[in-house]
RNA sequence: UGGGCUAUCGCCAAACGGUAAGGCACUGGACUCUGACUCCAGCAUCUCCAGGUUCGAAUCCUGGUAGCCCAGCCA
């Protein structure tokens, strides 16, 4: 067997280098998400890249929640990024990790700092610093403020642990270079008061440090050797950078940056799946129409081939929008093989075989998947009335139309050859009724060869049928006019939830559980809401629309 | 002449000076108990543009162009 020729990604190239060169022992990599909102497919990315890093060079990967700022942060966002974590499969073992529980090293780190005169307690407000900081051309200037002695510092930076001060009124700042060209090395700010109930600390502190101080504090303790983040952050590697050597750590960690996931035609960032959810446009974060790993899971996305996905997207430095087909085709490639597959009508129109004796029910041994003997066999009920797809019978036929019309004759999946003899309307022209005869010798299995057809198609019996109603979902996002408008709103798509209501499906459905239920409708899938998995409530992916229009050239 | 980053097929993405991988999408054709799947075939004489160095450049140099990020006491 051989396998593919995977080429490393730029960033393996780094940990190997670093590796071979004695920079690091080992590599260990971490997920830091704010706990301020679900984890969605772009997550995914950061996930599997840090995970999957630290497991093939033998390294360790940590969990940390960083959350730094109470202000945005809930527990009810912790335990669903857990959750979504651990479906994905990643594993932190017993190194799950709250940045918070660090802020007693992090206050130790400020005073080590103030004490090296490189940080000091500035009296400014919002809006004096904003002028003082200078522009994105011009230098900044300094704080009149910066020159205090570090006793003084000391004692500030005290007070304001000791809840001496209101919010606002004193912050902590670094002390590097107010004619930087980079902003971020203008004096940041790096502690600042917030008199605010952390959902781990509490009211312990009254002080917080910002994130360009608190993160490489984090990687440090933790051994960190690669921190792997995306590219909005690469103007902040200097700071980074000075925050590790001024505090003078031991092989400290270095930052990375790559790429965010972008997909075309949906919404990612977490700020507008938020505006969705929180405008009631959507359910909730795990809405069949979202990419969140909630939605995604519940839609019957594997974490398999969430894994496959990102693994194919690849990893680089370049911005770029990865189609959604790519999505699709890693779901599909997953389901394929691994799935049973039934059947279901979405739009019925009832087929009836005239020569099959009335009342008489037989249970035919339905494969549950061609391509997958694994997945054993089901019975299928069959009798003299069955539902078929409205599309699968066409009075005047086009040409190569190999489906049902007068005359035509076709193979009900896993049953019958059955031929069309006639059809009924009714008063306003719409038919009704499709009448057919069934050849009992051309049975499914029985290697009948004496006829082909040159058309499939699947049914349910009618009488055993069970009736849903069904959801279909459309793109969130409008396709036409694209995600966003210029002022940065959402195009939603005023048709992005569709009630279909006579569905049938096979009496197989009534045991059927949340993620083995995946079926292919005519060309596409469709699948059991996980969330909700009685069949009074379907919730047919976006993928069954996927590949199903079958063109008449 | 603020700084940082990025530009390779419709979409991702390799190539690390030796003569443009691969996947998705698409298009033919074969096969078929799902017009799916599978299988075969096709799909960048060319790498944002213009010069230059070299026997040889997507890769090096020079100069342009375009896009993304940065002026939160968010992360």
């Amino acid at each position: 067997m051989e396998e593919a020729v995977v080429s490393k990604n730029f960033i393996e190239q780094i940990i190997e280098k670093d590796l071979a060169e004695g920079h690091y022992d080992t590599v260990r990599t971490r997920f830091p998400p704010e706990p301020n909102g679900y984890l969605h497919i772009g997550h995914a990315k950061s996930i599997i890249l840090n995970y999957g890093l630290a497991k093939k060079y033998n390294g360790q990967f940590n969990m940390r929640f960083d959350d730094t700022n109470p202000t945005k942060e809930k527990t009810e966002f912790v335990d669903s990024i857990i959750e979504d974590i651990k479906w994905l499969g990643a594993d932190w073992e017993d190194r799950l990790f709250f940045a918070s529980n660090y802020f007693e090293q992090m206050y130790e780190a400020a005073v080590k700092l103030i004490k090296k005169g490189k940080a000091y307690v500035c009296d400014l407000t919002a809006d004096e610093m904003r002028e003082y900081r200078g522009t994105l051309t011009e230098p900044g200037k300094e704080s009149p403020y910066r020159n205090r002695s570090i006793e003084e510092n000391l004692q500030l930076f005290e007070d304001m642990k000791n809840d001496k001060l209101k919010d606002g009124e004193k912050v902590l700042r670094a002390k590097i270079d107010m004619a930087s060209p980079n902003i971020n090395m203008r004096d940041p700010i790096i502690y600042r008061v917030a008199h605010m109930t952390h959902h781990n600390t509490g009211d312990k502190w009254c002080i917080y440090p910002m994130y360009d101080f608190a993160h490489p504090i984090e990687d440090a303790i933790e051994g960190i050797t690669h921190s792997i983040c995306t590219l909005e952050f690469e103007d902040h590697r200097p700071l980074y950078d000075w925050v590790v050597t001024e505090l003078e750590y031991e092989n400290p960690p270095k930052q990375i940056e790559f790429a965010k996931l972008y997909l075309t035609n949906v919404i990612t960032g977490k700020r507008y799946i938020k505006k969705l959810v929180e405008e009631g446009i959507v359910d909730g974060w795990d809405d069949p129409r979202l990419v969140s790993i909630a939605a995604l899971r519940r839609r019957g996305f594997t974490p398999e081939s969430i894994r496959k996905f990102v693994e194919l997207c690849g990893i680089s430095k370049a911005n770029s929008s990865v189609d959604y087909a790519m999505l699709e085709y890693c779901i599909r490639e997953d389901l394929k093989l691994t799935k049973p597959r039934m059947m279901a009508i979405l739009d019925p129109i009832k087929l009836i075989i005239d020569n099959y004796p009335e009342g008489e029910v037989e249970y035919l041994d339905v494969t549950n998947n061609l391509e997958n003997e694994e997945l054993g066999i089901r019975k299928v009920p069959f009798c003299r009335e069955l539902y078929i797809e409205r599309e699968d019978f066409m009075e005047e036929p086009p040409k190569k139309y190999f489906r049902l019309f007068p005359g035509n004759e076709v193979r009900l999946m896993h049953a019958y050859f059955v031929k069309c003899e006639s059809f009924v309307k009714d008063s306003d022209g719409n038919i009704t009724e499709v009448h057919c005869t069934y050849d009992k010798e051309a049975k499914c299995g029985s290697g009948f060869v004496e006829r082909k057809v040159k058309g499939t198609i699947h049914w349910v019996p009618a009488p055993y049928a069970i009736k849903s109603e069904v959801r279909l979902y459309e793109n969130i996002v409008d396709e036409e006019a694209g995600v966003y408008n210029e002022d940065g709103s959402i195009n939603v798509n005023p048709n992005s939830l569709k009630i279909l209501k006579d569905c049938y499906v096979e009496p197989s459905f009534n045991g059927a559980k949340a993620y083995d239920s995946y079926q292919f409708v005519r060309n596409g899938f469709f699948c059991i809401d996980a969330k909700d998995s009685t069949p009074d409530n379907l919730v047919f992916n976006r993928i069954v629309s996927l590949k199903s229009s079958f063109k008449i050239k």
